[in-house]
DNA sequence: CGACACCTTGAAGAGGTTCAAGAAATGTGG
DNA sequence: CCACATTTCTTGAACCTCTTCAAGGTGTCG
């Protein structure tokens, strides 16, 4: 979070997180149609966001960890747009959305720390929507492989080994595929000695594998 | 825009709008990897955004129009992470971002205007990651079409007229689809008597039959 | 008026889905 | 702690949608 604060900032910002709460695994933080006042910064665990429709059809539109932020869709319509699901036990602080605002007046850091966090979430769906757009079943999966154990190396875990939290229609789901699509392409990736697949447990054998099929240079 | 404000404040934010630009048609507004400083709000003329990948990959990311506001990717990494070109001759009004920083502080409206806007075009992603994830080539084009002739009636067009500011391949780009299914599905659209189209000029004969196909209920 | 970009349409092919069945893991209640 | 129900995952085969490749037509702009 952002730094360089005055005493009596930083204990305003100590305010605004104070508040915890913690969701069991499966149960919603947030469901779509709930009015919107708060904001969430996970502390622990993991979450699916996702829009269902009348029909049934049903979209991931993102998965959250340790210190991300969930909720900024509810600002717009003062209700939340879309559920918010913990994938395992979680804690997240609940941050007022009127004190976020307020405090944002007093503090130029962290107006910007809050804009950058929007700007942040409306670039990584650009690139949803590439993937989406683009890709095929392996580039997809890769990317998505590529991108979960990043964030997780970033947060002191492997750079190789990851457990998913989500079952393979979840990811399907992310990615626009059927999650039959799903298996067929770990047990592809298995088969070309990339990845060792047991369920959830996965381990990358070979990086730039992953990266030579989503086209992303070798350094990075 | 935001409403019952003080005349002091209406002046700052006439100031903020006060710098106009011109565009010609095929011309970027910012690219990819230009430096930062302003969001623009379209005054006329009609805009794609899009990014591209080094392996010559190209998703088209939005369309935006009069009213709309660009640029909001710039603001994380103080560098616009997409191209924004204009599909007509348009004109923007340049909002210094560091102005809208500084009034937001003041006028508590206007921050929680760009926050909303900001929380928009995530929600507004959303439906692009659902349709891009779970939508058939026929149900992606008829909810561009709802989506487009609602945005432009809106503005005072009409419900069931537009003329195409983008060619098909735009059009497939950003609905992850390849240019001749666009233009198979507008023929098949036609032949079935739901629109009319003439190149870029579409017109809308059975606005229920769209949304039948994309699953919306006839109210609304 | 000619060059170029854009659009349409056909036919063949590929990638992903659907349907189905069975195996493996997980959770639950006795 | 074990048996059983349930969920999750894997794999096969047929099918379908969309893509690819190709050719010709239409519109537009200098």
């Amino acid at each position: 979070m952002p730094m360089g604060l005055s005493g009596g900032e930083m204990d305003k910002l100590d305010e605004l997180v104070a508040t915890r709460r913690k969701i069991k695994r499966g149960a919603p933080l947030f469901s779509n149609g709930d009015r919107f006042n708060a904001l969430y910064a996970i502390r622990t665990g993991f979450f699916k966001t996702c829009i269902a429709t009348e029909d049934g059809r049903d979209q991931v539109t993102g998965f959250q960890m340790a210190g991300e932020i969930i909720g900024l869709d509810g600002i717009v319509g003062d209700r939340h747009m879309c559920d918010a699901v913990a994938l395992e036990d979680a804690e997240v602080c609940v941050m007022p959305y009127d004190r976020i605002e307020e405090l944002s007046r007093l503090v130029p850091a962290l107006q910007t720390h809050v804009h950058k966090i929007m700007s942040r979430e409306i670039v990584r769906e650009h690139g949803v929507m590439l993937l989406l757009g683009s890709m095929r079943a392996e580039e997809r999966l890769a990317a998505f492989l590529l991108n979960l154990v990043q964030r997780l190396h970033a947060r002191g875990f492997s750079q190789s080994e990851l457990v998913l939290r989500m079952t393979r229609e979840e990811i399907g789901s992310y990615l626009g595929l059927k999650l039959e699509t799903v298996s067929r392409t770990f047990s592809k990736f298995a088969e070309e000695g990339i990845v060792e697949v047991k369920q959830r447990h996965v381990r990358i054998l070979d990086t730039q594998a992953l990266r030579n099929i989503v086209n992303v240079p070798a350094n990075q």
